[in-house]
DNA sequence: TAGATTGTTAATCGATTAACAATC
DNA sequence: TAGATTGTTAATCGATTAACAATC
């Protein structure tokens, strides 16, 4: 099977670099607006902020449905709303975590989550010495209790930060009690029957571009 | 100024997608040596556990300079030797990690970043209850401390894990003593000087892309 | 030998960028 | 009005995929 680099289904399909760059702009405007607020902002401007091209901008805004006026530039506040409901972010997705270690702490306590309106509920955890504990205001729960509170909260959002030995067998888990999406921070590729959306964040992915990078930088002289 | 999605400088300049699946099928490799060692793999083999295409994968390994054999393939040890060189894998990188909360910590006690040629040397912060602890084996060092250490080591790479309030201003801090690269993990942009290697991580990115999907996933039906 | 698989050149597809008309 | 900026159509560029020759 072919892999998808173009996100299906919508009316007209949204390339996945698009939506990356989205948030990017979300987050930059959400600051302008506590920083140096302003009712108007053009392609320009925010092309110039972030470092891109106006005309990217401007395409890239074209797919939410935002619209600007000639001379004036886009209202930030509808751009923001715009972003927003395009991404499906001004109504809350609820989410469990599993694996409450360092990383899995690190996701609890991200306070940025309810910006883009995911909630996560709860931290699932197998052992008995994180079990019963707080964290950031959200509880952690033994791991056997999964199955049963995704059946009965008929959440859709699993996010794994399990050690990688136990990777799969806790995707399992969640996939037979009906979650459809997998955030996996787990370093290793865990299999999915289709129609099942795994969401993998590969540091070696990132740490390779940047070690190539840096050695082109060194060797340049 | 336009953006690079080319990694250019090489006599050959690499697409960032190559780079970003080189780690992939590393990991794979890796994998399928400790569980069911072979001597030699094909493309189309790799692909489809890997769940892409063939041409894609030898397209991919290409860039490596790595050679097979028709009708026998890839011999796997010296696949991984050519990802590895070709990444610059195979000599240790040493980095500074810069803020030890949760995702520090989180990356301090990360095994895989030795096999990426990665070791974190220390962590640097600024509260009082975490200097002076060791953590995965690493010492937590005053942050105050950085710009000397950095000089004195000569170490290039910075990984930045502080709250967002304070990246821009550590990132300063870690560039005015010769830090060329900075892997950002915290939830704001940095600005730096050209020349400067930046890899930022957005969780929102990655959000927006699972979001969108599941939406679209819901919406089907 | 026949067939599988690599290596390499060509074609396609999609994303980015450019050009320009519309408009405030 | 003139000029800036959007909206939209066209051109370019690069990455992916296909085709096929080379070869073990």
């Amino acid at each position: 099977m072919a892999k998808q680099s173009m996100i299906k289904g919508a009316s007209k399909p949204i390339p996945e670099p698009v939506l990356r760059r989205l948030p990017v702009y979300y987050q930059y405007l959400r600051k302008l607006n506590l920083e140096s607020p302003r009712e108007y902002i053009s392609c320009a401007k925010i092309a110039e902020d972030l470092n891109n091209l106006a005309i990217q901008v401007r395409k890239d805004m074209e797919f939410t449905g935002a619209q600007g006026r000639p001379k004036v530039g886009y209202r930030v506040t509808e751009l923001l709303k715009a972003i927003e409901i395009f991404l499906g972010w001004d109504n809350t997705t609820e989410a469990y975590l599993v694996g409450a270690g360092n990383l899995g702490f690190a996701l609890l306590g991200y306070q940025g989550f309810k910006d883009y309106g995911l909630n996560i509920i709860a931290a699932f955890d197998s052992s008995a010495d994180k079990i019963g504990r707080e964290v950031y205001g959200k509880k952690i729960l033994p791991v056997k209790k999964l199955p049963d509170m995704i059946r009965r909260t008929g959440i859709k959002i699993g996010i794994l930060t399990a050690p990688a030995s136990c990777a799969q067998e806790l995707a399992d888990a969640m996939l037979g009690a009906g979650i459809k999406a997998i955030w996996n921070f787990a370093p290793v590729k865990i299999s999915v029957p289709a129609g099942i959306i795994v969401q993998h964040e590969n540091l070696a992915s990132s740490l390779a571009v940047l070690s190539k990078r840096l050695a082109l930088l060194l060797a340049e002289r």
